[in-house]
DNA sequence: GAGGTCCGGGG
DNA sequence: GTGTACGGACCTC
């Protein structure tokens, strides 16, 4: 029999630790295993005297390991200090270096000491067949084995987990507050089911009975129901939206309220707990996987709103049932009607959350990365990168006989943020040549910063201290242009770069393994690889930035600085060549990425084949394993800014053909702030610019929106702003519209006020007063036949996110708002001249590259309105063949 | 632009 | 539990 790790924690047993993991075997059963054999223990330098006769102290054993930063050939004498109790660690380790003394990997959770010392890692597979049956009932899984040693098997795929999904309601007793624990109690949990349980596969329970309701006497007793509902369903999964931060610490702070415990981890010994840290809740359910589509939903999609309905209808195209939360309290204590219509509610968000989790594969991500990583899945989920790289170095370094030195203090990260803010450099980035391009080969360098740190051996293992008399003679360093210098692989090869190049080399294989899946089509594969080459490429991209991470264990500036120096250096060399072997323009880079125009007659073929081409050669031309890769063509280019560009896309597809869609980076198209009429005319905009490169059609597009929106012709939907309400209105600091209007609201209608948490809509009205003030109520403004303000909708919600396109092709906002006729004439003129065919013989792209004045010569890149320069010279359109061509530059204002 | 502050989801 | 430490949008200087 097998078992796959979920979980691990420890206990004290006959004073000793005894380790526990928990998890599911092959056969779906959940099972917890007992392991005895392994003792805490940490590393000192020196060994006071105190600690010699420490009553925890078993064993201090003298060993040699080796400081992982800074080439060295030497190891430190230290002293591995074993003792009985790992929660007296912190103590001891603190006594010491009061002392004066150094303490090392005197930090490590103990189960993951043990997991690393045992090379086990999260969600790997263990072998059962040498397990004893334990005779206990202190856990309470399904199985119970004591086994003696740890044999890993290298099995893919996962256990089938049990899922459940919850919901609470509870009323809140000041109805303008949303519900807190020490005083308002749960009304009623909705529970859905993976499977069935009890032969249902979803129900309420709920302090007044109905259809389909479990009802009990009081909530202690709902709860103490909830309580056995969980252990006898045995989930491995609790779900639900936003459970993260309400409805797990409500649950679990109700229960410590009212007496009951909160037994319902899978070990009898310990109990659910809750504690809020930095504003954020982290539960604890020991066995069990607490995930939260909410959080994870924020990291993989971008829309403007994450409410449950509009998450639901984004993602599974479902609205859930509209309860407002002034009607709740109403439903709960109403007809046997309105209680079931909250009954109906309360399931609903517990279906969704299931749907959500099991639809869209939303763990599959994490799965990955705490397989590479070894951390316990619900670590990966609550904790960060830091702890993922450090855990997943540990043992690497470890393996290799190094040891990591403790975290960070607060003084020393303030010190490393301090001299980073001064000293840690970028990446290149090119400032973008304006204008439109077009026929834009994008070229990328492959994975840039793990391919820098193998191809430059650069780790802490490998960094070269100037002042140390051990190091190699300059021809065995790699010495980069600004940070760290490196001792070269033959002397030593560094630990980071051995872990890249294994990762690697196994990502590109899990890649072939699926492309065979792909052609197989099977599912199932497809998605167990693809989980994995995720896994790989996240932790892989995830070693520079932790070098150069104030908080990390083995943090340098120099090692951050020598690959960001050595990918600039990459950058700027690609670009050389390019510009001057091949003569094509780079018009933009960044970091490890250069855009490269090319003429502009050539088929995408062509296109690509040059640019295959050229990236071939410059790979070969460039160290190590570098690579440039021809990635995708922007058909039509068009940079704002640095780091800001709208683009028509041609990626090409495995069959020859080409996948097309527009990329935008840095422009927003969905802020809170915003209407979606606002959103709406920039996408429109930007399409008819790629895609018709019609800057006429587009000028038009915009000024008929703007005529609408004068003309009252735009539905008020498109013109509405949401925004929460956080605190009561008449608490905000200045005046801010939604919190007026929530003023406004609770005026004319008392009973109708909104609360505290509720999202306020408001439209802006016109009038004379402050714009605040202006805010309004849709629905009042409809009643009411109240006009609304165009002016402001034109000035602050269509102009701010279309201006900065149309200066990107030189229109000013004066143009764009149709001051005169003769704009529009001149804009056709020169842009859709400028892409003129070679057959129309009017203007030629050879002919037209600029306006210069045929007085003073200053360039323009657009005539001036007059068609004058400041000089008084006549603004007149420049080629490269002539200084200036004949024809004169009208413009009538 | 850099630097500081607010707010999310949930009832 | 040998502990933890958000992140993006927005506003102001």
């Amino acid at each position: 029999m097998l078992m796959q790790i979920l979980d691990a924690d420890y206990v004290m047993l006959d004073g000793k630790p005894l380790i526990r993991l928990y998890g599911k075997t092959d056969d779906g059963k959940s099972v917890c295993v007992f392991y005895h054999n392994f003792l805490p223990y940490f590393y000192v330098d020196e060994v006071p005297e105190w600690l010699k006769d420490d009553r925890q102290v078993i064993e201090i054993e003298e060993v040699e390991r080796i400081y992982p930063i800074f080439y060295r050939t030497d190891k430190m004498k230290l002293h591995k200090v074993t003792i009985h109790d790992p929660s007296k660690t912190p103590e001891l380790r603190d006594k010491v270096i009061r002392g004066g003394g150094t303490a090392y990997e005197a930090d490590i959770l103990f189960k993951y000491r043990f997991m690393n010392d045992a090379g086990l890692g999260s969600l790997m597979w263990i072998d059962l067949n040498n397990a004893t049956n334990a005779g206990t009932d202190i856990v309470r899984t399904e199985r119970k084995y004591t086994i003696n040693e740890i044999n890993i098997v290298d099995k893919v795929g996962n256990a089938p987990l049990k899922v459940l999904a919850l919901d609470i309601e509870c009323i809140s007793a000041v109805s303008t507050e949303v519900p807190i624990p020490e005083r308002d109690p749960i009304i009623m949990i909705s529970l859905v089911f993976s499977g069935k349980f009890q032969g249902r596969d979803k129900f309420v329970i709920s302090t007044r009975p109905g259809n389909d309701v479990k009802a009990y006497a009081n909530e202690k007793e709902m709860l103490k129901g909830l309580i056995d509902i969980i252990n006898e369903f045995d989930p491995d999964i609790l779900t639900g939206y936003n459970i993260n931060n309400f409805d797990m610490p409500y649950i679990i702070e109700r229960m410590q309220k009212l007496g009951i415990p909160t037994n319902f981890t899978r070990a009898t010994d310990k109990r659910a707990w809750t504690r809020k840290f930095a504003g954020k809740y982290r539960n604890n359910i020991l066995g069990r996987v607490v995930v939260d589509p909410f959080v994870l939903i924020k990291k993989d999609f971008s829309f403007k709103r994450y409410t449950l309905d509009n998450v639901s209808f984004k993602l599974l195209g479902e609205h859930k049932e509209d309860v407002k939360y002034s009607e709740m309290e109403g439903l709960w204590k109403g007809s046997k009607n309105d209680f079931e219509r909250l009954v109906s509610y309360n399931i609903t968000d517990s279906v969704l959350a299931m749907r959500l989790y099991g639809e869209l594969n939303l763990l599959d991500k994490y799965i990955g990365i705490s397989r590479i990583c070894g951390l316990l899945l619900q670590d990966v989920l609550d904790g960060g990168e830091t702890q993922r790289i450090e855990n997943f170095l540990l043992r690497e370094f470890n393996k290799n006989g190094y040891i990591f030195p403790l975290k960070p203090t607060e003084e020393e990260m303030m010190e490393r943020d301090k001299q980073r803010k001064i000293g840690l450099k970028g990446g290149f980035v090119l400032d973008p040549v304006p204008g439109m391009h077009e026929n834009v080969a994008v070229l990328d360098f492959k994975s840039m910063y793990p391919s820098l740190i193998r191809t430059f051996n650069i780790c802490p293992t490998t960094l070269v201290n100037k002042s140390r008399t051990d190091n190699p003679s300059p021809d065995k360093i790699h010495e980069s242009p600004e940070g760290g210098s490196f001792v070269k692989p033959e002397i030593r090869k560094g630990i980071v770069p051995q872990i890249l190049e294994r990762l690697m080399n196994e990502r590109s294989q899990v890649k072939k393994l699926m492309q065979k899946a792909i052609s197989e089509d099977k599912k199932e594969e497809i998605r167990e690889l693809n989980t994995k080459q995720l896994g790989i490429k996240i932790m892989s991209n995830a070693f520079y930035g932790h070098m150069g991470y104030p908080r990390a264990r083995i943090y340098n500036m120099d090692i951050g600085n020598a690959i960001t120096s050595w990918g600039r250096e990459t950058i700027q060399l690609t670009k050389r060549t390019i510009e001057e072997k091949y003569g094509y323009k780079v018009i933009y880079g960044d970091t490890d990425s250069v855009m490269v125009e090319l003429p502009h007659d050539m088929t995408l073929e062509e296109v690509a084949e040059i640019s295959k081409k050229m990236s071939d050669d410059i790979t070969q031309m460039l160290p190590g394993i570098m690579e440039l890769e021809f990635e995708k063509i922007f058909k039509r280019f068009l940079p704002l800014a640095k780091k800001r560009y709208a683009a028509w896309c041609f990626t090409p597809k495995r069959d020859g053909s080409w996948s097309e869609k527009i990329d935008m980076k840095g422009i927003e198209t969905v802020r809170r702030d915003w209407c979606d009429l606002s959103s709406e005319t920039l996408n429109n905009i930007i399409n008819i610019i790629l895609k018709e490169n019609d800057i006429d059609k587009a000028v038009k597009y915009f000024q008929n929106t703007v005529k609408g929106l004068s003309e009252g012709k735009i539905p008020m939907e498109k013109l509405v702003v949401t925004k929460t309400l956080t605190k009561k209105p008449e608490s905000y600091p200045g005046v801010q519209p939604h919190a007026e209007v929530a003023k406004k609201m609770a005026k004319r209608n008392p009973a109708e006020a909104p609360n505290v948490g509720e999202r306020i809509s408001y439209v802006i009205v016109k009038g004379t007063q402050l714009l605040s003030h202006r805010a309004e109520d849709p629905a009042y403004v409809k009643e009411k036949g109240i006009q609304l303000d165009s002016n402001y909708y034109m000035e602050n919600q269509l102009l701010p996110p279309v201006e900065r396109i149309f200066e990107a092709l030189d229109i000013s906002k004066s143009e764009l708002m149709g001051k005169g006729r003769q704009m529009n004439l001149f804009t056709s003129m020169t842009m859709k001249g400028r892409k003129k065919d070679r057959n129309n013989d009017k203007l030629t792209e050879e002919d037209v590259t600029g306006f210069v004045c045929n007085n003073c010569g200053r360039p323009y890149r657009r005539p001036t309105l007059t068609g004058y320069c400041e000089c008084g010279g006549k603004i007149v359109f420049s080629s490269p063949k002539g200084k200036g061509s004949k024809i004169t530059v009208k413009r009538n204002i």
